[in-house]
DNA sequence: CGTGAGTTTGACGCTGTTCAATACTTGTGG
DNA sequence: CCACAAGTATTGAACAGCGTCAAACTCACG
């Protein structure tokens, strides 16, 4: 947890690009570097974003230096947009990011002229609202195990090749999304490993090699 | 577990009951006797609920008969309104309960023509939002102390005296909310009282001795 | 009283944490 | 091209917290 920025944001505005909803006019293109910060806790709640390329983490300290993480954003998802005025978690970038910004601003406004904005946001809230209740699915009753075989698969099946993907995120950011030690994170892909569940050609690369098997551990 | 059903569900249209918002005219009044269902995972669902008295909880079954409570909802919130056709948990009374049922039907050419309706449902479900993810955080990184002093201050906080409530719940729900067993869970409400933190008159009085200690014990 | 649901308590074991050491990976500069 | 450093990942051993199993207790109700 000792990242650095390594260059700030960039906000440009791009011409051309058009806006992929009516959320708004095109907003600024948002670069970020990984480690690097998108909003803290606490930060005013103006902005909401898209993810372009790239994962984003979203979490929170508690005092004692524990992390959790919320959830990850890939390409195309929205975060950041909150009911109140001050963002109630930390966005961070977990790999090279780019990102479109919204204002939220006028947004209610923007909503009653034109019914199919409120069907989007809602739609984003109820989608948000049912990921965050099958994570608490996950972190209530499962052994480390079975988190990480859920992690897993749902990582394969955003992945367009569902046997062979890349982990954006480190050891450390899994232990810390699924209520777990680094450790114990390590020392289940290696039992997968054994079990000829997958293969991990490099730390971050993941082959499925019983998928079936995978899919089993989800309880 | 090994609850019956007492009686069913009454569904009795009152007439002379003001809406309590825009959310539709005024709906079904459901009473159901504790322990007995409202909907199933699964269930159509094409009503959705206020509640008016008593304590429900949304929960998922595992196959392995495992239970997580996703939340319990007291007087004045709403549940059981969902983005897709089916209910995505199942919903039961905790304690005797007293209901409003409304129509999902038609909800969004209703919400379409009066932007105040649109803006309840949007804030309803950034609320739930709200609430699934301080819960998540109980569940991921918290000790089994830290997470029923987290379950404590939040009742605490929402009954008439903040220092003496009365839980709805049995041991079990609360076990299945935390994702602890009913065994941890007593044992820590004994420790809680022998650190003069509580007091527990009968197992569902709860009187708060050492209100500060308490919420020290949130990390 | 007797019964049953709910709760508490105890003894023991397993899963996951903690602490510590080692290996791997990547980028940097000589 | 190699040596070094820093970040990341793996592995091991000891420990602790919580789960499991089992029994006893409490209270409401018949």
């Amino acid at each position: 947890m000792s990242m650095q920025q390594v260059y700030g944001a960039e906000h440009v505005y791009l011409e051309g690009v058009q806006p992929p909803s009516g959320l708004g006019a095109v907003g600024p293109v948002v670069h970020i570097a990984p480690g690097c910060e998108i909003y803290a806790e606490g930060d005013d709640a103006d902005l909401f974003y898209k993810v372009v390329s790239g994962v984003v983490r979203i979490c929170k300290f508690l005092s004692d230096g524990r992390r959790q993480i919320e959830s990850f954003h890939a390409e195309g998802e929205i975060f950041g947009l909150e009911a109140a005025d001050a963002h109630r978690f930390t966005a961070e970038a977990v790999s090279d990011c780019t990102l479109i910004a919204y204002r939220r601003r006028n947004l209610a406004s923007r909503a009653a002229a034109d019914e199919s904005v409120a069907r989007e946001l809602f739609a984003h809230a109820m989608d948000s609202l049912a990921r965050a209740q099958d994570h608490l699915l996950v972190l209530g009753r499962r052994s480390a195990m079975e988190k990480l075989a859920s992690f897993l698969a749902e990582w394969a099946d955003a992945a367009p090749d569902h046997r062979r993907f890349t982990l954006a995120m480190t050891r450390q950011d899994i232990a810390d999304y699924l209520g777990l030690t680094i450790e114990t994170v390590s020392r289940t892909f290696t039992q997968l490993e054994k079990d000829a569940v997958i293969s991990i050609p490099t730390p971050r690369e993941i082959r499925l090699t019983d998928p079936a098997a995978l899919r089993r551990l989800n309880a």
